[in-house]
Parts: structure tokens; sequence; C-alpha cells
DNA sequence: CGTTTACTGGATCGTTCGTTAAAAAATGGA
DNA sequence: TCCATTTTTTAACGAACGATCCAGTAAACG
């Protein structure tokens, strides 16, 4: 009953992501949004609520995609370890082929927004979810012998999720590419 | 002859750079300037000119200080690498007692405002004076035989300055105490 | 087919934005 | 002392902000 809903709630939230992610939340009007996703003011409000919803659940968005994205390629066939050490260099060059330097919406949310506490929950839950696939994957290594015993997978894990954040914030200043490359080189030395 | 100044510039400008520190460029409005700085927003225009001028002026003040505090801190009389694991050790406790999350001014530019060329120089400039100072200590460590001759002093530095990044970012998160400890560990760990 | 219901698109709300203008106040040299 | 010059103060500017309203439209159901 009533008239159904013209457009795609999940590309105009993919969309809405997509802008956010590259202004940032302040940056981003209402306006450009309506550019953005094609849609009306109204309709805009209608079905995401107002413009911190609509960023919360772009947030959420994100988090799910980048997870899903993380299992995939931390699940490869062989080396539990070459998983890793290929992710953190796949990381390197996600950030510095950025060209529009967008980086990445959960460090931008952390430091944009670090005292909206729904923002902190995704934020939360996408740096924990990284913490808890790399370090299942560094303990798969460390059983195969690939890491010594006495390194601590965890703790080796929130370090890599750390250092990402550093990487994604470096690869947003002119200086880029000396300083992530030079981190990736002193990671990968960690992950002997 | 004329009116001389009422105010000091020099404690305006900190007062401005105390206030995009903790809230960034685009949350801060020139009235919530005029409050903090007790100026009118004449006097202000007239001193600094326009608010994205203010904030250039700060960031480079911020430069300034943050140059100062590392030079100091790294030239502690005796070993030049237990220096660097001290600036290690502190910047995380600096980061973590931060309890209004305001994070690292030049963080907070990099991430906010990538686009803006002013702010990259004086970013590129805080970056590159923490590379600078940083492999020259860990230069001297080498020399006095407290780090591997095999090891770039250089390659090093800007993976440490890349880490106080992720650092800064990870402290604005709920989960900051265990990542900023663990990333500490393991940070110290290369730094052997 | 008509009624009901929900969505659409654009106008418009009051507020706040960064910036400017102009009058009043204060300084130092003539 | 009085003038030239600068700063201070306050009000106001046009534009843009997030949000809301509403007439118009289209789909589903009896």
């Amino acid at each position: 009953m009533g008239r159904t809903k013209q457009f795609d709630p999940d590309v105009a939230l993919r969309a809405a992501m997509e802008l956010f992610w590259r202004k940032g939340y302040e940056a981003t009007s209402m306006r450009d949004l309506v550019e953005c996703l094609g849609l009306g003011q109204g309709s805009i409000y209608g079905a995401f609520g107002g413009k911190r919803e609509l960023y919360l659940k772009a947030v959420e968005r994100y988090v799910e995609d980048a997870r899903e994205s993380l299992v995939t390629r931390l699940s490869t066939p062989g080396s539990p370890l070459e998983a890793v050490r290929g992710l953190v260099r796949y990381y390197a060059e996600t950030a510095l082929s950025d060209a529009e330097r967008r980086g990445c919406l959960l460090t931008n949310t952390a430091v944009e927004l670090p005292a909206d506490e729904g923002a902190g929950r995704h934020v939360e839950s996408g740096m924990e979810a990284m913490e808890v696939l790399i370090a299942a994957t560094l303990t798969r290594a460390r059983a195969a012998g690939e890491l010594p015993a006495d390194r601590d997978p965890v703790a080796l894990a929130r370090f890599l999720v750390t250092l990402f954040q550093g990487i994604r914030v470096m690869a947003k200043t002119p200086l880029r590419r000396r300083f992530v490359e030079d981190s990736v080189e002193q990671a990968l030395a960690v992950l002997a």
C-alpha cells in the first residue's frame, strides 16, 4: 500500500558513503548529498533520518564492506603469515594509489568525531574486527611454525592495526610515499 | 601613531591553536573563536586575516612548539637509543592521557584538510622535522653500537613517525589503551 | 476504479556561517 | 592640544546550513 520507493536505498547509501568518505562529515552538506544521491532532500530525510543518521549508516556499511574484504584477503589458501604480509602490502598500495586522498573512513571518523558515541561504536567494531581477524591468522601462522612461539598474535595484530591508521594518515600528506614504504618495510621485518 | 593593540597576538594565537586542536577546522566557528580569544571579530580579522589564515598560523605555531619539545626530549645526555625509546613511551602516554581526545593537531590537519596546500606544507614540515630529529638520534645510537649496523635510521624514523600517527588515531577511539600499549610494546621490540 | 497510503521534489523555515562596514575609542607625533 | 592613524566594537551583510512542510504523484488494495 502506498507508493513504492523509486530508488534503491542501498545504492543511495553507498553513494553517501563515498561522499562522506571523500569530504568528511562537517564539510559535506545536505545539498551536496542531494546532488550526489540524485534524490530530493525530503526523500533523504524520509529514508535515512538526518545528516548524522545517514553518516552513521554510511560508516556502518563501510565497516561491513571492510570486514568482508578482510575475511576474503586473509583466508587465502597457503601460508597464513604470507597472507598477513600480503595484507600489509595491499593496505599500503591502496593508501598510496588513493589519488583523491580520502583515506580510510574509519580513520577519518575516529579523528573528526572522537566525541560521537554512535560513531565511536562503529569505529570500535571495525577496529576490533581487524584485530580479531589478523590475530586469528597470526595464530594459525604460529601454529604452523611460521612465527616464533613467543610472539603474541593479539599484540601483533593490534600493532598492525595501529600502523595501518598511521599509514592512512601519512598517505594524506605530501610525503606519503617515503613514509608509507619505509613503514611497510619495517612492519614486514617484524613479521619475520 | 595610532592606537596600540590591547591584546597579545601571541597569546591569542595560542588560544586559537588550542580551540582548533580540540574541535577541528570545520567544526570551529568564528564565533567560537571570538568567545575563546576574548576579542571582537574585527580584531581577529585585523590581526590574522580570516579563519583559514588563522588556522594555518595556529598549525605553524604548533609545529614550532612540537619541534622544540622534540629537540629537548631527544638531546638528553646518555644513551641515544634510550632517548628514542623514551620518546615512544612518552608519546603513547601523552596520547592516552589526552582526556578530551584532541589528538595531534598535525594528524588532525592531515586527515581533515588533505587537499589544502598551505596546511599540507605545515604538515610536511612537521613530519619531516620528526623524521630528521629521530633519524639523527638513531644514527648516533648506531654509531654507539646500540643499534645493529644494518639497520637504516631514516627508514626506522619514518616508521616511528607513521606509527605515532596511528597511535594518535587509536587514542581517539574507545579501544585506545589496548591498541596503544601493544603498539608501543612492538615498537620497543623493534628498537632492540 | 477509486481510495488510501507512501514517496517525491522543491520551496521555505529559522539559524548560523565567514566576512565586512562603520562608528567610537585610544594612541603618539606635530 | 589636536590631528592622523590604528584598533576596538557592534551591527549587519549575503550565502549557506540542516531541517521541515506540502502539494503533487504513483503504487497497492478493496
